[in-house]
DNA sequence: ATTTGTCTCAATCAAATGATTGATTGGTGC
DNA sequence: GCACCAATCAATCATTTGATTGAGACAAAT
């Protein structure tokens, strides 16, 4: 039989301090930046000792390659849960918009840790080696959903597909990374979008 | 008579040096982010003492802050540059674009930086009452184009200007962001953006 | 009961790092 | 020549910081 999760024990499977570290190693970073992120910090945080961490990760830089890998798996997990199977480009582009709706409302600051990873990912191969194709994941999923609207004829005939997914993965990125934004400008960002693509009749 | 700056002796004028440590200090920054930036390797790029470098920046925050100002002063260099004066929406955003263009191509990793500091005015006021003022007068710019394109007719007519410039702007930064993006793909976007605005016949 | 492997910690290291001190140098004005 | 000030540096400090060592605790397997 395999152990049952302990949340109250203090002794924890490897793969739960693992999740637990790169949790807390994400709280940091959203506070102090990679700049400000120190293994005595995240320890504490989790609320073990410093050698405990280095021994479920053996150096600082595993570390951020495991928080690249936890905002993997979150991604993962996220594209997972609407499927867009049977769907029309509008609708698409719409689920898009729905997800990051969801995402800019139930973590507004996760785009810290993501925009720190990414800049990371110029000095760093394994980080990058996860970060890129996220990102690129994405802005070909929006690629896709202008292909789609031009061949079904919602979206505008003229649209360079690559260059309407930059535009509009681009603009959501900046939305999310204004704090000062309000929910109403970004569904005006959203709606503009949409009439940015779309036909008119 | 003022002084002539002296570009051979080993002593600097205070201005001369404090420019030579923020242009150090944002070259560090492009090798190793901000999370690798230290004092030490600034003053060793300087050609002068770790101790020089404190008697003209008090501290590490004010180093940053420093490199921040420099960031301005490039900026309102640069916005100088063009009269934007008559000129009718359309040319204005074809400028727009064309300041852009130069920036990537003249000093593509200038984006580096620039990135590091706006995720840093977060939680860096000095650095937030720099940073984010320069974000918000290029946007306002944009801004500006976009309703005289409405106005002039040039634009379509139900433009939230607003939200296309968030969308112009944070693609543009996107773009810039991107070190595997090529220019005719830049190119593309700019095009694209141009049509996702314009009136359509 | 003993062994084995996983997980944990107190103590400690060596290096890095931001900052300071006290003294020196060179130019300017008088 | 002398006083004054900006600019500079060698040496040093006090912490911080990533990492290691060696020993112990606990559970499951034998």
């Amino acid at each position: 039989m395999t152990p049952e999760p302990s949340t109250s024990g203090k002794r924890e499977s490897g793969d739960d301090r693992r999740v637990a570290i790169a949790l807390a190693a994400r709280q940091i970073i959203i506070e102090k930046g990679l700049e400000g992120l120190r293994t005595r910090d995240i320890a504490a945080r989790v609320g073990i000792n410093i050698a405990t961490l280095h021994y479920h990760v053996p150096s600082k830089e595993a570390l951020i390659a495991l928080v690249a890998d936890s905002l993997r798996q979150d991604f993962r997990a996220q594209a997972l849960r609407h499927p867009r199977a049977g769907k029309n480009a509008l609708e698409r582009l719409r689920l898009e918009f729905d997800d990051f709706r969801e995402a800019v409302v139930e973590m507004p600051e996760l785009i810290v840790v993501l925009t720190e990873l990414i800049a990371r990912a110029r000095r760093d191969k394994a980080v990058a080696e996860i970060m890129i194709p996220m990102r690129e994941f994405w802005r070909n999923q929006v690629v896709d959903i202008f292909r789609l609207g031009m061949s079904d004829g919602s979206f505008r005939p003229d649209i360079d597909p690559e260059a309407a997914a930059l535009i509009t993965t681009g603009a959501m990125s900046d939305c999310w990374r204004r704090t000062d934004l309000s929910l109403s400008q970004l569904e005006q960002v959203l709606t503009e979008l949409e009439h940015a693509f779309i036909r008119r009749s």
